[in-house]
DNA sequence: GCCCGCCGTTCACGCGCCGTTCATCTTGGC
DNA sequence: GCCAAGATGAACGGCGCGTGAACGGCGGGC
């Protein structure tokens, strides 16, 4: 499990995060702004940091900016609703994730722990699941005891699917975390490549798959 | 296995580097400052450093300089993400490698355990892989039971992508190695040298190959 | 001191892969 | 059955990389 920072000035948001993420295992250390998150994370080995955008003396966008500067640590940023803006620019500022409050705690493990595999696969090169294994310095795939390699393109989709595997993901959400934030072209692009994806790894033979969730996105999911 | 220094102020990190270091079976001295780590290296007999650049009294530059000139020791700097300044000063200085803080322990392995391969086989005059030999003092190559000369620069390429056997290299990090980090000219000139060592190297004939990575860099890869 | 060959670098060219778009067909929900 | 959303097949354009060649510097041989 992870050692986790929370920075938010409300402390009841606080405690629902401590509690949510400690019912996963997780550790967690609280920041009530700023300047008490960055005297946390010179103390403590931290692997992520949740962070209220909305906080007094240093806020939310200072912190992360910091954060990028010094450290290689997934940001999970806080936003109140409606103000797209501060997505935006969390995101410029180098935020890995974002979330909308008020969330549902669900909604919160799910982010957390798809920013954690996405860090430790970036580490070791490598993410496995079960009889799946994504080879990062290569761009390999390797099941059933072969492997595949793939472009660029096509294996951080079948990472980002990969890494959040049970959750469906809108095109949005597929764009923003392969092609970036900013990316200008179109939407359906995603679904050529996840059709490709499909040739390569059919489903009656590899042991996961990409399923379409209508309306919503897609999702991948590990054969039971 | 090896004795290694391990220099920095903050106690965590010493603590994560020495418990990653252990792991891989080395022996490991720490010191929270320069002044410390110069002391331990009078009483230690230490085969590689790993110095934190920013620490209090004497700094890992100084640190650096000092020890480039007293002893033979290959240094590993640990450098605040983004200080690319750091990172070019401690090169300049005469560091072999830097490693961006955070680092993941994978990664730090990975960059200890190439940097005593180095130094190995410029101590003896040799770097051996399944099969394949590298002879440092003559820039020959011996595999198969035969001997073939090499250009510097060709030698150095096939070195160092033979010191990080099996992990993906990009251009960048190549030049870094075999061209230094000040020079200017063209990345391209890295596929010439690659193609001129896979003329000489064929992969039918010989137990190893280079692969392409689209996208990344180039690998070395040991016949199965 | 001159010539010649080696070596590092650059350049131009071409191929094939890959990302993207578009048009058309299929599917699924109401 | 209608409409919207997704699947599919094809085409195209760009770009990454491989490759052959040329050029210039440097050092060694005579």
């Amino acid at each position: 499990m992870a050692t986790i920072l929370v920075a938010d000035d409300e402390p009841h948001i606080r405690e629902l995060v401590r509690s949510t993420l400690e019912r996963e295992g997780h550790r967690v250390v609280e920041a009530a702004d700023g300047r008490e998150a960055a005297d946390a994370l010179a103390h403590e080995p931290v692997q992520l940091a949740v962070i209220d955008v909305m906080m007094p003396e240093v806020d939310g966008f200072e912190l992360t900016q910091w954060l990028r500067e010094e450290r290689d640590v997934p940001i999970l940023l806080l936003t109140a609703l409606g103000e797209t803006s501060h997505k935006v620019r969390g995101l410029r500022l180098g935020a890995d994730d974002y979330l909308v409050k008020p969330f549902a705690p669900e909604e919160l493990v799910a982010r957390v722990e798809a920013l954690l595999r996405r860090y430790r696969m970036r580490a070791d090169g490598a993410l496995d699941l079960a009889g799946l294994r994504l080879l990062s310095d290569t761009y390999e795939v390797e099941a059933n005891g072969e492997r595949t390699s793939l472009p660029p393109k096509e294996f951080q989709l079948l990472f980002t699917l990969a890494a959040s595997a049970g959750r469906t993901l809108s095109r949005d959400k597929l764009i923003e975390e392969v092609w970036g934030y900013d990316y200008a072209g179109d939407e359906r692009t995603v679904d050529v490549h996840i059709k490709r994806l499909r040739d390569k790894f059919p489903e009656d033979i590899y042991p996961f798959r990409i399923r379409t969730v209508r309306g919503l996105g897609y999702r991948l999911e590990v054969n039971a």
